[in-house]
DNA sequence: CTGGGTGCAAAAGATTTGCAGTCCG
DNA sequence: CGGACTGCAAATCTTTTGCACCCAG
């Protein structure tokens, strides 16, 4: 396995994703670090972004609205879209690795893991 | 509201994903139709799917794995992703309607409807 | 030094869209 | 006829990658 080296980049980009809980696209994450890090390339927030979620240090989030979105964010819980203005917020619900176990006596394989995302519309949107 | 016309294409996209329980992406779905309709384009094919997904006849299926993939059937079930052959399969559980109910309680807004995606490794793929 | 990391720009994929021509109602 | 639909190609958007240079260990 390969030897990790430092890099400013990287540490800015995981400190920038752990400080805010919008669940940013690269693009968001890549304009809020360029204003520490002019010269930082959209390749390399891609890179290190792949890389950390490899790590298990973030994960990645595709809730279906074109672009992925990133979370520092790892313990267990799920997401809610808004549909109206494309916000990804958290949803913490009790531990809901049972439908794993519920799900696998269906499957036609070895479940691992599982992603849930709610839609619907929210709260700042319904009233509007 | 605009009116629908006929259109012999997407009636042979309709059949064509209808036929098949593989959840063919766009592009699957193109080759496929071509061996019928020769000269259709992949333009129609986006747009006809996804309109179908608008009239609710059809639903997309975001499961990250860089194309959407499509499914004709709108009955209530959720889907397991092979992370080693790809392959998408249908997972049929008891309706698991009320974890909205109970996601609600802890949501910013008002939830309308959730997905769940299961990962694993297929058992054809297990086996070698 | 050496190999991992970076910036830049080009490439790759998936999906959308503008346009002129075609076909349904 | 009018407007919906199509084929085609160009354009968009997101993400990846090749390459020469830079920097941590």
């Amino acid at each position: 396995m390969k030897t990790l080296k430092y890099s400013r980049q990287r540490e800015s980009i995981k400190a920038c994703l752990m400080a805010r809980h919008d669940h940013p696209t690269a693009d968001a994450l890549y304009t809020a670090i360029r204003e520490e890090y002019p010269n930082i390339s959209l390749g390399t927030v891609y890179r290190n972004l792949n890389l950390l979620v490899e790590l298990g240090e973030i994960q990645k989030l595709t809730c279906g609205d074109g672009a992925d979105h990133f979370d520092a964010d790892t313990s267990p819980h799920y997401h809610f879209v808004c549909r109206t203005c494309g916000q990804v917020k958290d949803l913490r619900l009790d531990s809901m690795e049972e439908i794993n176990h519920l799900a696998q006596e269906h499957a036609d394989g070895q479940i691992e893991s599982h992603t849930i995302y709610f839609y619907g519309t929210c709260n700042h949107c319904l009233k509007n």
